[in-house]
RNA sequence: GCCGCUGUGGUGGAAUUGGCAGACACAAGGGACUUAAAAUCCCUCGGAGUAAAAUCCGUACCGGUUCGACCCCGGUCAGCGGCACCA
């Protein structure tokens, strides 16, 4: 009998449909698992096979869970707003609700002919008006907490794409989408006040089990910094200008402060500062400066002192000159800082290029030549003197400027609130109306959702304004509150939206009256395992939680943390060793190998390539090797034997082979648990072999990875269903063979192995070693200076 | 610059976390079967060395701890990822 993976495959794959052998069932007694995978962007191009490996490592996880009695939920769905559809849309004129609803399709059966075993009664789609109408409803609710606000700021904006962009998707300076540089400009726009819940992002972070590197790179994008806001008088007017700063301690070493070009003090006492046109010409330069040359060409210093402000030290009452300099940042901590050259890096170049005294208060470094950062005894610095490390310093003259009402301990954050629309069509309408006499109004609930007006141009206007502008039934309206004539908002939410609460929607995808009902909320949450990409830790990652969060404050969701444990693969490269992509088109498409090799091939392939956390290379010979495995499984149909339990010369093997497979699953360790298959099967090679038990425990392992083959064979030898049977149990005792094969050393290096029984003594081992005939030699004549026994392991005998 | 990760044969990668380095595959070479090829099966496969063994050497580099180090410690180099004038 030949392996027809083109029968086999569709067959089965025809069968779990009909049978809803996948379903979900809320509420069900069994214990609950929630495995999420991230679902898709469903771009023209189709699915590649990243995204298979991306899926494969819970869907083997999730296949073991359902063997092991539990009730599963495996979801997949499409986040499908976004520019790429839009983009497309608007060269080929075709409107891109059928661009998506297209592209959806392909993706659905690229990933039905991989035999994913997802629960296709829950597919969410976050275009669909029932989806939005919720993606609305939590923005609103967010409106109505005080967490939406408009703010005119410099915003990243990318000409090309001709919209605003986050800071998450700007990073380096470069558009998220089309890599074109971005530039600063000034605009209103929407945001969602996410430092608000900085702390609670943190904090809930002790509470998950995170993968350590993702944890970290929170934190650091979080970057919460403790330290000190201190006010110093302004001798000119009595004003107060307030810092932030983590040393507090270098208090006494102040020898200038620098207020960010657009410090607002500037502005206030215009009048009085005498080179307020200087201050001017330099802002404007600043304002010019592109991302490129605000960060990358960080080492010279520029800046202006201002003349007619003075600043007086709370501490001493020292006299300190003000600059002005772009190397301080308006969104961070105050705008202004207290600059110590001695023992700060930027400070001091900026001191040597100004020529600012540089007064040493911690000893330990040579200020002559660089700023000393480092720990020290205190200097220079009054009632400081004589402290000798920094928490002390910072805990006394906190107390000191406490006592004087002049500064507190304070905390700041590097993450800024997040930047919350598109000028573009393709995404959900923000729902807010504009009245000239009641402000910006909330659209009621009842209306939800706004739907998208069909429009036939989605070309963005000039300035990045929507194209909704353009349509004016859709803009004029009444207001819902006045009833007088108002207008609607254009802009639209980032993608981000969509996608921060889709786990949600899939505990009960269809409810019309709320986001999902309370009982399948508390049934399914938290998401017990979510695997997922690298790169969206610091966007999609945070961007969820903290809607999470605040749905659980609001009383929406019953936990307050989404993902109970977050894991991430690594990216398939191209056969070349680099990223896949489109223009260098190394792109492997799952659907060739499908066809060529049969799904469960490439599922194999896609675990066995590499360890699952890492980037490896895609190698087309490789896939062989797994197609040749999955062959040599299929032809053991022809040396079955009629015994129902192992064969005693492989019984160990078989225990420990499921004990290895069983622990490396859940380890996402999936290339040792094939390792460990592929060598059991070349044990029962040799053997020439194979009980019905033996094979019964076989296919019952590989079933989560290569799930069409084995259920095949199963049908075929045992005449039922193997996804409906139950996980291969092993035991512990039985996994050790009773005798063990150990090898012995001579200081350090291996001279013999031998075999002993499995519970030797280390004393038994030792007598057994010195009995050894290559051992005796090597050791006669000598003094044995120690003897080291491992159990089952070695023993090793140290002579002189 | 700061933070994190990684460095093992021709290749992808193993090594129960201090106990036989190179599991399992791929590629390569040799052989069997075949008129031939493909497929399949068998053998070899880190380097030096030998007729074959023995025996050295070998986990990026230098040093340390240990009976014993890919693993732990100190230093150096290289690659990848994140953040980046964050006060």
């Amino acid at each position: 009998m030949k392996y027809d993976f083109k029968e086999i495959e569709p067959k089965w794959q025809k069968y779990w449909d009909e049978h809803e052998s996948f379903k979900a069932e809320t509420g069900s007694s069994k214990p609950k698992f929630y495995s999420l995978v991230e679902f898709p962007y469903p771009s023209g191009a189709g699915m590649h096979v990243g995204h298979i490996k991306a899926y494969s490592g819970l869907e083997v996880v999730s296949r073991k869970r359902r063997l092991e009695g539990y009730n599963v939920l495996f979801p997949i769905g499409f986040d499908a707003y976004g520019l790429p559809t839009e983009n497309t849309a608007i060269k080929t004129g075709v409107h891109p609700r059928t661009v998506t609803d297209n592209n959806i399709k392909k993706f659905t059966s690229q990933l039905r002919k991989v035999g994913f075993s997802f629960d296709w009664s829950r597919v969410v789609d976050t275009t669909d008006e029932k989806y939005y109408k919720w993606t609305q409803w939590i923005f609103l609710k967010m409106f109505e907490n005080g967490l939406v606000f408009r703010d005119r700021t410099l915003v990243n904006y990318c000409p090309s794409c001709k919209v605003v962009l986050s800071n998450e998707d700007s990073q380096g300076g470069k558009c998220d989408v089309c890599h074109s540089d971005i530039i600063q400009k000034e605009k209103e726009v929407w945001y969602l006040r996410i430092t608000e819940y900085a702390d609670k992002l943190l904090q809930g972070l002790d509470s998950v089990d995170f993968l350590p590197n993702i944890k970290l790179q929170q934190e650091n994008w979080i970057g919460k910094s403790t330290g000190a806001f201190v006010k110093f008088r302004i001798k000119e007017n009595g004003e107060e200008l307030k810092i932030y700063t983590t040393r507090p301690d270098t208090l006494y070493g102040v020898t200038f402060m620098v207020m960010a070009p657009e410090h607002p003090m500037i502005e206030k006492y215009r009048d009085s500062i005498k080179n307020i046109a200087e201050l001017d010409a330099y802002k404007d330069e600043c304002a010019k400066k592109s991302e490129f040359e605000r960060t990358q060409l960080v080492k010279d210093k520029t800046g202006v002192r201002i003349d007619g402000l003075t600043a007086i030290n709370p501490i001493n009452d020292t006299e300190i000159p003000i600059y002005i300099s772009d190397y301080v940042m308006m969104g961070y901590g105050t705008g202004a800082i207290m600059a110590v050259p001695a023992h700060d890096t930027r400070d001091y170049e900026f001191a040597n290029k100004f020529g600012i005294p540089i007064i040493e208060v911690i000893k330990g470094g040579d200020i002559s030549k660089e700023a000393y950062t480092g720990d020290g005894e205190m200097v220079n610095s009054g009632e400081l003197n004589g402290i000798t490390n920094k928490k002390d310093a910072i805990a006394k003259v906190l107390k000191v400027l406490e006592a004087k009402g002049v500064g507190e301990a304070g905390v700041q954050y590097k993450m800024k609130d997040w930047a919350f629309n598109r000028q573009r069509y393709w995404g959900e309408p923000i729902p807010i109306v504009h009245c000239p006499k009641c402000g910006m109004v909330a659209v009621p609930y009842d209306e939800l959702p706004l739907r998208l007006p069909p429009v036939e141009n989605f070309q963005p206007g000039q300035d990045g304004e929507s194209p909704l502008a353009k349509i004016e039934s859709f803009v004029n309206c009444k207001c819902p509150k006045c009833g007088g004539d108002a207008k609607r908002e254009t802009d639209t939410m980032p993608q981000w939206a969509g996608s921060s609460w889709y786990f949600l929607r899939y505990c009960d995808p269809n409810n019309d009256s709320a986001l999902a009902s309370p009982e399948a909320l508390k049934y399914w949450l938290p998401v017990d395992w979510y695997n997922g990409g690298m790169e969206h830790v610091t966007r999609h990652l945070i961007y969820s939680r903290f809607w999470h969060r605040f749905l659980y404050d609001i009383g929406a969701v019953p936990v307050p943390e989404p993902y109970a444990k977050r894991t991430a693969q690594g990216l398939i490269l191209g056969p070349d060793g680099v990223k896949m992509s489109k223009s260098r088109g190394n792109v492997v498409d799952p659907n060739d190998v499908v066809d060529e090799y049969g799904a469960d091939v490439l599922r194999v392939y896609v675990l066995f390539m590499g360890d699952y956390e890492q980037a490896a290379p895609w190698s087309e010979s490789s896939l062989k090797g797994c197609k040749r495995f999955l062959e040599r499984i299929w032809a053991l149909q022809d040396t079955l034997t009629d015994d129902d339990g192992y064969s005693k010369e492989l019984s160990a093997a078989f225990h420990r082979t499921v004990k290895k497979v069983s622990a490396d699953i859940e380890q996402l360790k999936f290339n040792t648990a094939i390792a460990a298959m592929m060598t059991l099967l070349n044990q029962i090679s040799d053997k020439g072999s194979i009980t019905k038990g033996e094979l019964k425990a076989l296919l019952t392992m590989l079933n989560p990875f290569a799930p069409h083959i084995t259920e095949e064979m199963y049908h075929n030898v045992f005449g039922g269903i193997l996804s409906e049977q139950s996980w291969v149990t092993y035991d512990e005792a039985l996994c050790v063979e009773d005798e063990v094969e150990i090898v012995v050393q001579i200081n350090g290096k291996v001279r013999a192995k031998l075999n002993v029984p499995s519970e030797a003594s280390q004393d038994e081992m030792i007598e057994a070693a010195l009995a050894n005939d290559t051992v005796k030699p090597l050791v006669e004549g000598k003094t044995i200076v120690k003897k080291i026994a491992v159990p089952k392991k070695l023993v090793n005998i140290v002579v002189k």
